[in-house]
DNA sequence: CTTGTGTGTAACGTTGTGGTTACATACAAG
DNA sequence: CTTGTATGTAACCACAACGTTACACACAAG
């Protein structure tokens, strides 16, 4: 489960979060964090290759996404054990209506 | 959220799986897995200080158990972007269903 | 072509993480 | 008491992780 590594750090789990709103290139997401652009870089080469996110190379810029497949991994994990803890089938039934 | 860093490394995920089948002594759990009893022993202290694991103590042994609450966080992170993928939702009505 | 912009990689240093062995502590049992 | 068992902690080492600066490369634009 390389997802949880890849997501075990926060300044990449906020990347997932930003590009869950709407695709963005390397540099729009960089401005937003307080480290230096070749470090975000660094961040997206883990998510790219734990298969969180995917770029496409539109010019000179490389326009990043969600690639939801792993977070359904994760979530999947969870699932095994969600029948562990209650209240939390509420809150799925709940999720469930609302969407 | 801490949860991820603690649930980042394999062998604490695999005792965390194994404390959900059922409460078990800190000398058990070490046998299952092939590195040594104290290593293990501060893996369970990472599970405990972010609150995944509990223990109870009886006699010289420390029965341990997963406290559900930080997996529901977990959950919750994962929950407010379960919207963006698609097939999820069918696949928690059938877990419902099922429950 | 030459220049500017966007992005990734290399090299390097510091800190964090996980493993091991040796040791300290707590309780049970003889 | 003294001994054995269960467990956690301390000290130490090796390696991975994350940050920075310097550099290389690709494409756009003049």
């Amino acid at each position: 489960m390389q997802v949880m590594t890849a997501l075990a750090d926060p300044i990449r789990r906020e990347i997932v979060e930003v590009l869950l709103e709407h695709p963005q290139d390397a540099g729009t997401i960089a401005k937003r964090f307080p480290v230096s652009r070749p470090a975000v870089s660094r961040h997206l080469r883990v998510l790219r290759e734990s298969g969180i996110v995917r770029s496409e190379t539109v010019a000179q810029r490389r326009v990043y996404h969600v690639e939801t497949a792993p977070l359904e991994e994760l979530d999947d994990w969870l699932t095994r054990y969600r029948q562990f803890w209650t209240g939390r089938l509420n809150k799925l039934e709940q999720h469930l209506e609302e969407g």
